[in-house]
DNA sequence: AGCGATGTTCGCCG
DNA sequence: TCGGCGAACATCGC
């Protein structure tokens, strides 16, 4: 389920169990998640290293290695990360896993295969050919620079929200759920929101992507007033109780209360 | 059996 | 040039 607070969780998940230990043996399952690194090479340069630090960006997870090299793990629409001790069964969908000393491992898990893992030697060169846009979570995203940013946007709302050159981190499910929050329908044009609707989002963007990590990126654990939770053909508003309806937004299914959200 | 799914990229079109 | 759209990727579950 990887979208910021997801990734953030399995952030903090890889800098509790991985950090400053020392990688015995790396496993690669699959070429498919390395297809920009041969497998070989990348087996090579990540057995005997340390991880050092843990960076987020948007969806992308690094991991700073000792060498300053750092290792890219992004999760497309199905991947997850999980630390395993000796003995544990290996889950399925298990992509590659790096094999610690005392038998434990952090595995790598892509079920479609849509996420790729990459050996990165310049951080900042990768983010660039990226066009990632700043984390929606900066610190240093202030509501002029967000603002200013939306309005580089001619389109949907919605679309400009998932675009990771405008923001980066924020997807399908979250975009929905910063809309509801904001009161604001996903169709409508970014040309046409008013002041207050834009500062309405930028604190919305803040304020949904700290709860859902704070309830660890789990729907249940997220406050009872959350769209997400509802998220399903049949469900109802959190707010009103009204009927939810769908629209089509960047190729991608959004769920709105048509009355809640103007 | 068919369709859609938390993402990204590419080609086509207006 | 921009944005919208559909397809593709691989797999699972409804």
């Amino acid at each position: 389920m990887p979208e910021l607070p997801d990734v953030e969780v399995y952030r903090r998940v890889l800098d509790s169990t991985s950090l400053n230990r020392r990688i015995a043996e790396v496993a690669t399952y699959s070429d498919k998640v390395l297809q920009e690194t041969p497998p070989e090479a990348f087996r090579a340069r990540l057995s005997g290293q340390r991880i050092t630090s843990s960076l987020r960006h948007g969806k992308y997870l690094f991991a700073g290695l000792l060498s300053g090299d750092h290792v890219g793990l992004h999760f497309g629409m199905s991947g997850a990360l999980a630390f395993l001790e000796e003995g544990e069964e290996d889950p399925r969908h298990e992509r590659c896993a790096l094999l610690f000393q005392d038998g434990s491992r952090l595995v790598y898990i892509s079920q479609r295969q849509l996420g790729r893992l990459f050996w990165i030697e310049d951080l900042e060169g990768f983010t660039r050919a990226r066009e990632l846009g700043p984390d929606a979570l900066d610190a240093d995203l202030d509501f002029h620079s967000f603002s200013r940013r939306l309005a580089a946007r001619r389109g949907s709302v919605k679309s400009a929200l998932m675009d990771q050159s405008v923001l980066a981190g924020i997807g399908n499910i979250y975009s929905d759920e910063i809309l509801f929050q904001a009161k604001v329908a996903p169709t409508r044009r970014v040309r046409e929101l008013g002041e207050g609707e834009v500062a309405g989002l930028y604190k919305a963007v803040r304020e949904v992507l700290q709860q859902a990590i704070e309830a660890d990126a789990q729907p249940e654990a997220m406050p009872p007033g959350f769209l997400l939770r509802c998220r399903a053909p049949d469900g109802a508003c959190p707010r009103c109780g009204g009927s939810l309806r769908t629209v089509k937004v960047g190729g991608r299914r959004g769920y709105f209360c048509p009355s809640c959200q103007g």
